[in-house]
DNA sequence: TCGCTGGGCTAAAACGATTTACTAAACCGA
DNA sequence: TCGGTTTAGTAAATCGTTTTAGCCCAGCGA
């Protein structure tokens, strides 16, 4: 059966074709109930679809959105994604998901097909060597919204958790409970500030209270190749952490691996405190402390701000931040108690 | 800056849109080297990229595909499109998401939003109450490819997992451990095969193995309102069971937290097998042995399914079936060695 | 010289909607 | 009766591609 097109409806109502397309968006001012009811008869006798490609064309508006993920598998992102659907579905807008694996290249080839499907907008946790391309796509006019990762502080739309304050508050929760010497493992973060707003609340957390900020505390860990020293060896070195914090998920997964497999005891011989939550905790050997971002929220803030920008393109770029929480289980030890 | 048009391309080039069109395309037959290279040079110095929307009305297809599943941020699902948009991207489509959060009328409206965005076809984990509009889909020629679940057995393009078999296995694992009666939890499954087929593989082994089908020891488990027998009773009823094999990650969850709830001991008191992989499970105080399904490998099975479909419309439909395997952990106690 | 072939390219008609400008009829008050 | 306004509707241009049919010219054999 041949697809129903609008001039077919037209035909069966006995009216032009403008009258229908009125009549499909909702423009009743001037037409006769007469009219409009033999449209809508002939609407759903016909059993018409509107063909959403033909109305972009001529409107230049798809009423879709791109969502560019680093792995839309990971627990955050397949997370975030959700909120970002709900918000965008109750708005009429689709979801096109690209993933890009951590890798630039294929990042900036999702964002060509983003412009090429003439997306309204793209909402990225972008890897940041692509800021040239984005840059060029938002002043074409294509609303953009970042999340998850921040490069750099230049204006823009972006949607975090407030990274700084969430290290701050884990740091000090740490240091409430008596340890002083806190290894910080993270990703290399100079030139990431949303990594490096960690480490600064970290650090302003030490310094707040009287406590040294160590460089030999600092332990990286890389996609890929791991740690650069394995964290147990830190631990046999002078004067070792009491405790690690541990800035991603993927990071305290490595981290718990290596320390268990040296056989190392959570809380009794070091604690551990990470960022982002971890599902199913409760069901763990040591349950976990964390400092958790809400995903979902994240998402549906972002969809808000991108679906705003979408609606009036002259919007300032806004930079919301979200709060995390401190949710505490048993992986970190009171070391006063002792 | 207004955006560059095909028309802008050959007029810069100084030939016809048609050339440029061919050019596009990669039709170079008739085409001399200085004209392509002409062309080549416009497109570039104009930054031109093609408007799918425009190319999508006039050919019909629009290289994507529409994915609907209950819930993105659920760990199967998300691996699930994961596997498909790898397929799908190496392949030049885009993947539209929609989630249905278990509602058949959100799933309605997502079935018909895909239409109205004109996809190539779609992939489906359907809950089974909108099989009408589906068929009618189908048969309006879109191509439809369901996976996860199945409700019947009439032919159509589905990829599950070999859940008699899986059940059938792990059924059989526990009864070489000495179990004799094993309590199966699982959803209402009467009305749908693939929570049947489960149940059959059980029912295969324990007869298979001279044991009795006790439909004492089925117990059902509802989304929302969770076990219709708290599992601990059953353990205080007469002749307990000594296992239980879940069928389903959430029922896995809920079996766990109201057995620990109620101190009982894994498997010291009672085993427990899951069906689906648990992420981080070996930090588990006690790592849950489960048959694990390849929800990655779904994904790119129905994704390669479904675009030899949109490729041959005339094709027959194909019921792909895959392995799953057993994960052996530390949550099935053997019976024998006491 | 002519007719034919094939290479290289183009004009113009789609695809299915939206929208602008217009008309025809009805009504209304003076 | 007339001009003006409102109501109800339509014709036709347009969005940016693809594609069909065909044009023009060069080369070639007879």
């Amino acid at each position: 059966m041949k697809n129903v097109k609008l001039s077919d409806v037209a035909d069966h109502a006995g009216v032009s074709k403008s009258t229908v397309s009125q009549f499909l968006n909702g423009r009743f001012d001037y037409m006769s109930a007469s009219t409009r009811a033999r449209i809508e008869k002939a609407v759903d006798e016909l059993n018409y679809v509107p063909n959403n490609i033909a109305r972009s064309l001529k409107t230049d508006t798809t009423r879709t959105v791109g969502v560019v993920v680093r792995d839309i598998a990971g627990s955050y992102s397949s997370q975030a994604i959700r909120g970002m659907d709900d918000f965008c579905r109750a708005n009429g807008y689709n979801l096109f998901v690209n993933n890009t694996d951590f890798d630039p290249a294929t990042e900036a080839k999702a964002l060509k097909s983003l412009a090429q499907l003439r997306v309204d907008g793209v909402i990225i946790a972008s890897s940041g060597q692509n800021e040239a391309l984005l840059g060029e796509m938002a002043n074409q006019g294509m609303p953009v919204v970042q999340f998850q990762l921040e490069h750099d502080k230049t204006p823009k739309n972006v949607i975090l958790s407030d990274y700084r304050q969430a290290a701050f508050d884990a740091t000090e929760y740490l240091i409430g409970l008596g340890h002083q010497r806190i290894c910080f493992v993270t990703q290399e973060f100079s030139r990431v500030s949303s990594r490096f707003d960690r480490y600064r609340g970290y650090a302003e957390a030490l310094e707040k209270n009287g406590l040294a900020v160590d460089d030999r505390l600092v332990l990286t860990w890389q996609r890929g190749s791991g740690f650069q020293t394995p964290p147990q060896s830190i631990l046999g070195g002078a004067a070792p952490p009491t405790s690690f914090f541990s800035q991603h998920l993927a990071i305290t997964t490595d981290l718990l691996d290596a320390l268990y497999g040296a056989g190392v005891g959570i809380p009794g011989d070091v604690s551990v405190l990470g960022f982002d939550d971890i599902p199913m905790a409760q069901f763990f050997r040591v349950p976990i402390t964390v400092v958790g971002q809400r995903p979902y929220e994240i998402g549906t803030e972002a969809a808000k701000l991108l679906i705003e920008q979408i609606g009036d393109r002259g919007a300032p770029a806004r930079r919301v931040v979200l709060p995390c929480v401190l949710i505490e289980r048993e992986s970190c030890r009171d070391l006063r108690a002792a």
